[in-house]
DNA sequence: GGGACGATTGAA
DNA sequence: TCAATCGTCCCA
């Protein structure tokens, strides 16, 4: 069953780890849907956390963050690489939770490659696409947490957060 | 207008 | 250990 917006417009420390053992469903313009489950996430939330894309304020980049949850937010990498990413909380409120790792790939750029996720999937709303969604599956999968990977620039507090959260079984 | 820098990856 | 590669952001 498909996950609502309540599911997304909470905080993004409750629904981080809810996401782990969801199933991300990427469909194709040829009908084909390719299935995987969420195994690693990590949560980037608001204005204070300096890791966080929306600390420095709304831009032309992260302005979806700023949007109520259950949107797509997708931005470039060194260049190459896209990350995909699930707004939550409420508008005014920014929030996301970057999806690390899924059955079949492990990693994030890895894994838009794989879904062939890009730009142009900016602000899809994950409610109602008929493209990308995610999905229950009534398994509640127990985690470990760790600190977030590649952000050592936000400062020694921030950095350190264990706001990683890892699939265990 | 210009320069620095990534929420990464894969090869040396 | 290090290059690839370019949109975004910030300063001038």
């Amino acid at each position: 069953m498909r996950l609502d917006s309540h599911f997304y417009q909470r905080d993004v420390l409750e629904v981080a780890p809810d996401l782990l053992g969801k199933t991300l469903v990427r469909k194709f313009e040829s009908g084909d849907e390719l299935r995987v489950t969420i195994t690693e996430v990590e949560a980037y939330r608001g204005t204070d956390d300096l890791g966080c894309h929306a600390s420095r304020g709304i831009t032309e980049r992260n302005r979806v963050m700023f949007a109520q949850g259950g949107l797509v937010y997708v931005y470039l990498i060194y260049g190459m690489y896209w990350m995909f990413n699930v707004v939550t909380s409420v508008e005014t409120d920014p929030q996301a939770v970057l999806v690390r790792g899924v059955t079949c790939a492990d990693g994030p750029g890895k894994l838009t490659r794989l879904l062939a996720i890009d730009k142009s999937f900016y602000g899809e709303d994950l409610v109602t696409s008929s493209r990308i969604w995610i999905e229950d599956t009534g398994v509640v999968p127990s985690f470990i947490t760790t600190p977030r990977i590649g952000i050592d620039y936000a400062g020694p507090y921030w950095s350190k957060v264990p706001w990683r959260f890892l699939m265990s079984t």
